[in-house]
DNA sequence: GCCAACGTTGGC
DNA sequence: GCCAACGTTGGC
């Protein structure tokens, strides 16, 4: 039994396009500092877990595609690179704090701009539509999966 | 650039 | 354990 995933990311950091550009349309997510958001990749991701791939901090806001969790969670690795701007000095390989997963594409979309997503009622209750919602990554229920897969055509 | 909302830190 | 201060997110 899958799960439902919405994943944020910045368009200028790793976008839909750069997903697609990828080895195998396949992305290590990196970078989640939120212990809310790791603790869903942790104790709720699966390989085969859908995900809609969501463009953050950016002109146009919305979901950009349908991507997939493949492979299993590991340390990320940007948590041990000083060169990094995911470098957490807190953090070690004995004890690793952050976690990533891969992530494939599955099919671009064409944007389902946050406005939108507002204003359907279908999709009101989507954890990243909620009030001060600031986590990268949200669990979406199958109901809400499979209304915005109708939204977008599919 | 603004600012609301939330998470984290650290002194006590 | 409390909570003020600070940092970050992210839409607008």
């Amino acid at each position: 039994m899958p799960n439902f995933w919405l994943m944020k990311s910045e368009p200028d950091e790793a976008s839909i396009d750069d997903l697609a550009a990828a080895p195998q349309q396949t992305l290590p997510w990196t970078g989640v500092r939120n212990y809310q958001a790791r603790n869903f990749m942790r104790d709720g991701m699966q390989p085969g877990d859908g995900v809609l791939f969501y463009h953050s901090s950016c002109p146009q806001p919305g979901v950009a595609g349908i991507a997939r969790i493949v492979g299993n969670v590991a340390p990320d690795e940007t948590q041990f690179d000083p060169k990094s701007p995911y470098f957490d000095p807190k953090s070690s390989r004995a004890a690793p704090r952050w976690l990533q997963i891969d992530v494939k594409l599955e099919r671009k979309t064409r944007l389902l701009a946050l406005a939108e997503m507002r204003g359907a009622p279908e999709l009101a209750t989507m954890r990243v539509l909620q009030r001060g919602n600031r986590l990268s990554i949200t669990p979406v229920t199958p109901q809400e999966w499979a209304a915005v897969l109708r939204r977008l055509g599919a």
